[in-house]
DNA sequence: GACAACTTGTC
DNA sequence: ACAAGTTGT
């Protein structure tokens, strides 16, 4: 009889493009585990929204898996002890799975390594984060000659097949019960609008895939458009590596038009992870030094703007949409994630780590790279420097992006406005508020707590 | 060490 | 037109 071997599964919930399958379907029967590893990354254990797409994706696989004549072993606890538990129970010596750069995760393989003949493949990125290098051989910490150098790299390998079957082991391990883990919500049960957005799942990804595709060549004219589906809405299904930017790049790609504007999307998707994988503490730590001193506001007052902010009770329509539509959905445009990002810091004064919090928390797509660098760049405060205090106008990029039917879709309040006002209702509706802050007041203050850091 | 360039702007 | 520092070549 032939050892099995354990495909140890994390954020590459899918079959076909997975290196790790194919690799152990190689050699023998596959042991498939998901390990709900809660203390692994402390303050960063997976965030609400996030917990109930897992949720689904698990289920998803184990019926796909189930269908091969496989199964999905799920247990709870510390990675590396319950995957030795499975070792002591099958005598499993071997593990197989994706490379994963978040530093709970590179923590997790070091344990593992401990234990097993771990073998990592590639597959969640164009490129193996850690492969574009400069000229000098570091690692790129501008956008724009990352995307030229990550292009040198492309395209991505062609995507690999599923497994055409998993064999059995002799023994199966015990698995939980994915019901018991209660990843959904109860009491109340506010996941009514995720599930009305989003289908979780490798499935759920195809086809959100397919319906972008055809739309791909317009993608540049209505990407900043937040009332027209502009955008390909995959981020949840790449995140948790249903979809692979692999199956992404070719399906796009091969259409052929201009789609350079979105690739150089999923470009940036690789270039956060870099990021990471250089500054590993980039969600927490300001990428420059005297952002450490900046006078972020605090106290009772910058407490009541957060909630505000949290809430969608800014008296900003276009932020408050986007604020809503995330605690509806579980995800923003982004478009309008740059405005309420921008709002949150430069308006209301609030350290950016208090939004990424937040989004952590309330994103089915919650990306530890992606949320970190994408505030940090809202905020100025990384190494990826732009040069000027950008204090984006939350009433221009609410007109010039033709937000009117998405304000209306989200802020309900608002509906009877016409085009021309709702951006900045004069005649505001009783119950929507007044704006928290005047543009011209809190430009000033951004203006000035910014230029009190530039010397230090 | 010179030089070009920097995801998303400015009510 | 403007802001005006750092990275990458």
């Amino acid at each position: 009889m032939t050892t099995p071997s354990i495909v140890w599964l994390r954020r590459d919930l899918r079959l076909a493009d997975q290196a790790a399958f194919l690799a152990a379907a190689r050699k023998g029967p596959v042991i498939p585990v998901y390990v709900l590893d809660d203390e692994i990354a402390q303050h960063r254990r997976m965030g609400a929204a996030s917990r109930w797409w897992l949720h689904h994706s698990l289920a998803s696989l184990a019926a796909d898996l189930q269908a091969l004549g496989s199964r999905l072993i799920l247990r709870r606890g510390r990675c590396h002890e319950e995957l030795a538990a499975i070792r002591r129970e099958t005598g499993a010596r071997t593990v197989h799975a994706l490379h994963h750069y978040e530093p709970w995760w590179r923590n997790a393989e070091r344990a593992v390594e401990q234990q097993f003949d771990l073998q990592l493949h590639h597959g969640n990125y164009l490129a193996p984060p850690g492969t574009v290098t400069t000229g000098s051989g570091g690692l790129y910490k501008i956008y724009t000659p990352f995307w030229r150098a990550l292009q040198q790299h492309l395209p991505p390998p062609t995507p690999l097949a599923p497994p055409a079957r998993l064999e059995a082991p002799a023994y199966w391990p015990a698995s939980e019960r994915l019901e018991d883990w209660k990843l959904r919500p109860t009491r109340p049960d506010w996941s009514g609008g995720l599930s009305d957005t989003w289908s979780p799942g490798e499935e759920g990804g195809r086809a959100r895939l397919a319906q972008f595709v055809v739309r791909a060549q317009r993608y540049e004219q209505r990407r900043n458009l937040p009332a027209l589906p502009g955008t390909a809405m995959l981020s949840p299904h790449l995140h948790f590596g249903e979809v692979s930017p692999a199956q992404v790049w070719h399906a796009v790609a091969d259409q052929g038009g201009s789609v350079d504007t979105f690739l150089g999307e999923l470009g940036w998707r690789d270039y956060a992870q870099n990021i990471i994988l250089q500054f590993p503490a980039y969600g927490g730590r300001n990428g420059k030094a005297q952002f450490d001193a900046l006078a972020w506001r605090t106290g009772p007052e910058a407490e009541a703007d957060l909630i505000a902010w949290q809430r969608g009770q800014t008296g900003y329509p276009i932020v408050d949409a986007g604020m809503r539509e995330l605690w509806h959905t579980g995800w923003m445009h982004n478009r309008v994630r740059m405005i309420v990002a921008s709002f949150l810091i430069k308006h209301l004064l609030i350290d950016w780590r208090r939004g990424e919090q937040w989004f952590w928390d309330t994103l089915v797509d919650a990306d530890y790279a992606q949320n970190s660098v994408n505030w940090q760049w809202s905020a100025g405060s990384g190494v990826d420097a732009n040069m000027f205090v950008r204090i984006m106008a939350p009433l221009t990029q609410s007109a010039k992006f033709e937000a009117a039917d998405y304000i209306r879709r989200w802020v309900p309040e608002l509906a009877g406005l016409s085009d021309a006002e709702i951006h900045d209702p004069v005649r505001r509706p009783p119950r929507y508020p007044r704006p928290i802050i005047a543009h011209a007041e809190g430009r000033a203050r951004a203006l000035a707590a910014f230029a009190a850091i530039k010397g230090e």
